[in-house]
DNA sequence: TCGGGATTGATGCAGCTGCATCGAATGAGG
DNA sequence: CCTCATTCGATGCAGCTGCATCAATCCCGA
């Protein structure tokens, strides 16, 4: 226990953190210049937008996102707040309930591409070939797979075709 | 202008967040469990005591650690409030201060490395072969690298030997 | 059928962040 | 010696996050 880590991997460890603060920060002052709100908004439409009838528990969203439950219940807050959802009860679970997008959700997840893709190009895509892109992809997944990995028995299914962060 | 990104850089950008934040998280985790204050504050303490005589004006220490001026200035507050560093008057510049690190401030930095450093090896260096480590570095330095790249026209300094973030 | 534990979602509170702005001090130019 | 732009650091405010906790509901097992 307790052995150090080698001077290789602390120079990654250092410029992960610094580089996707950078990074991210760059993408979210480009689309907040553009006038959008936040990534986390998009990330939810998203994942609403995805859904069979473009809506979710609040649950499922919480676990696509990654992010903890009250973080969630305040983001679907302020997506109720702003139009771009609206929250429905769930007839099966009295506990629970469906948050489904609206027409103006939809169409600010797709107006919001427009900036975020062009940002992803700009920071990401301009500096990598693709072949460094998937090195990149494959040295990362082996950092990030089970650091908690909680349970999750059966799929834990993070969509690659569509981004979702 | 607007070129779509691929779909291999696309997926490169998605891990970089999510990968970055869950290692954060889980190193984070580990520090607080041990009873340590947050990442920042350890970043701080070790610029710091790296400092020729300890101490350091708040916008040197705010160049270091790229955070804004109003969050230097906070952080600084708390670790004055902790006793771990003191604020001394400057003469040359009666505008300015230097932030001197205390005793405590520095038994704490050196406290901290010992939980911050197994966190580093358990989270990222045993998943990494030191050869991969730097195949990751070298990759994340492409990006790094002139996102905003505001103006530093003598040298940037970003010092490696030792952990900084 | 009943009881206790688990799950779902909301919320009060404290702390932190970003933004804008402020006052003090400096220093370059006239 | 003045003036004005710049730099340094602090702070009020709003919004967001994490933590703990709550109420409601559900579900499993006796």
């Amino acid at each position: 226990m307790k052995r150090k880590p080698s001077t290789e991997a602390t120079s990654a460890w250092i410029r992960l953190m610094r580089v996707q603060s950078r990074v991210l920060d760059c993408v979210e002052q480009d689309l907040k210049k553009a006038g959008f709100p936040p990534l986390a908004w998009y990330d939810a439409l998203l994942e609403l937008s995805r859904a069979p009838s473009g809506e979710l528990r609040p649950v499922e969203l919480e676990r696509q996102m990654l992010i903890p439950q009250y973080s969630t219940s305040r983001l679907i807050d302020r997506l109720v707040d702003e139009g771009l959802a609206s929250r429905r009860e769930c007839k099966i679970d009295k506990r629970g309930q469906f948050v489904e997008i609206t027409e103006a959700g939809r169409e600010l997840q797709k107006r919001m591409w427009g900036a975020y893709s062009a940002a992803i190009e700009k920071y990401v895509g301009s500096k990598l070939s693709d072949a460094d892109a998937v090195k990149l992809s494959g040295l990362l997944d082996r950092l990030g797979c089970s650091c908690g990995e909680m349970k999750l028995p059966p799929a834990v299914h993070v969509s690659e075709s569509t981004p979702s962060r």
